[in-house]
DNA sequence: GTAAAACCTTTGTGTAACACAATGGTCAAG
DNA sequence: CTTGACCATTGTGTTACACAAAGGTTTTAC
C-alpha cells in the first residue's frame, strides 16, 4: 500500500501516516524505483493499534516505547498498565480543573447580567473580568 | 519597576512578563541609559487583568484584542461576553470527552485484571490495547 | 574600588501532534 | 503526451511560556 491507501484503510489522513512514519512508529519498506513508502498489512494493524492507544490517551512517545517493547518480543502490557494507572488521576484532575473553569465562566456570565458595560476609565478595563479571581490553572484550545 | 520586580508583584515568572511584553500585551517604557524595560503601576494592573482573563480561559490572542479595544477607549465587555459564550460549550464538550476517556481507561484497567500479559505474537501486540475501540477524540498532557 | 553576584537584553530552541504550503519528481488515464 | 492524482522532503504555524546562551549593567560585599 502507498500512503494514501493506508490512510484510507485506517481512516486517518495521509499527513498522519507520514507523521507517524517520520517519528518511527511505522517503518515501511521503500520502493527502490521511486522511493515511495510501501506499507504492509502489518503496518495497517500497527496503525490501528496506534489509533486505539491514542484513543486511550497515550502520547506518541509512549506508544513508540510500547511498540519498541513489542518489537523486541517483550510484553508491553505491564508498561501499559503502569502508564494508564499514572495518567488516570491526571485526567481526573484535569476534569476537575475544567469544571472549575466552566463554573467560573458561568458565574461570571450570570453576575454580569446585572453589570453595565462601562467604558475603560483608566482604572478599570472591564469590570466583568476584574471581578474574577486570579489564582491557579488556566486552559487551552482544542474542543 | 524592572522585570523581576513586576513579576514578583504579580506572582508570575520574569519569563512570563517578558513573553507578554514581546507579544505586545505590555508596553513598558525604556530606560534610555541601559535599555531596560520600565514597568509602571498601570502595567501591574494590566498584568493582573491578564491573569484574571487567563483564569477565565481566554487565550493571549483574545486578551490582546480585549486590551486593544480598551486602549482605544471602546468597551471590551460585549466582546468578552461573546467570547465566553462561545468558549463555554467547548469547555463542556471537552469535559465530556475527558470523562469518556477516563471511563475507557477505567474500563480497560478493570477488564484487564482477568487478561494475562501475553507476549506479542505477530498478530497481537498487546490485547489490552487491541480490545479498545478506535473512534474519535484523543487527549493531551498538562494535568 | 573592585570583583563577584544578581539582573538585564536579545535570540534561538523545545514542547505535542499534526496541518498545510511549496517545490519537484512519479504514475496512471485519456 | 499531457494532465491530474500521488509521492517525497522541507519548512512553517499552532500555544504559552521555559530555558540556555552570549554579552552588557547594576548592585553588593569586602
Amino acid at each position: 500500500m502507498k500512503v494514501s491507501e493506508l490512510a484510507r484503510a485506517a481512516e486517518v489522513t495521509a499527513e498522519t501516516v507520514r507523521h507517524y512514519t517520520r517519528e518511527g512508529l511505522l517503518a515501511p519498506e521503500r520502493d527502490p524505483d521511486n522511493g515511495y513508502h510501501i506499507y504492509s498489512a502489518r503496518d495497517l494493524e500497527r496503525l490501528d493499534f496506534i489509533q486505539r492507544a491514542r484513543h486511550l490517551g497515550f502520547s506518541l512517545g509512549e506508544i513508540g516505547e510500547i511498540l519498541d517493547h513489542a518489537d523486541h518480543g517483550d510484553s508491553p502490557c505491564p508498561m501499559v498498565r503502569d502508564l494508564l494507572a499514572a495518567r488516570l488521576p491526571q485526567i481526573r484532575q484535569r476534569i476537575r480543573e475544567l469544571e472549575e473553569l466552566a463554573s467560573r465562566m458561568e458565574q461570571a456570565m450570570e453576575s454580569w447580567q446585572e453589570m453595565p458595560d462601562g467604558v475603560p476609565d483608566g482604572h478599570s478595563l472591564c469590570r466583568l473580568i476584574e471581578s474574577v479571581p486570579t489564582n491557579e490553572a488556566h486552559a487551552e484550545e482544542d474542543a
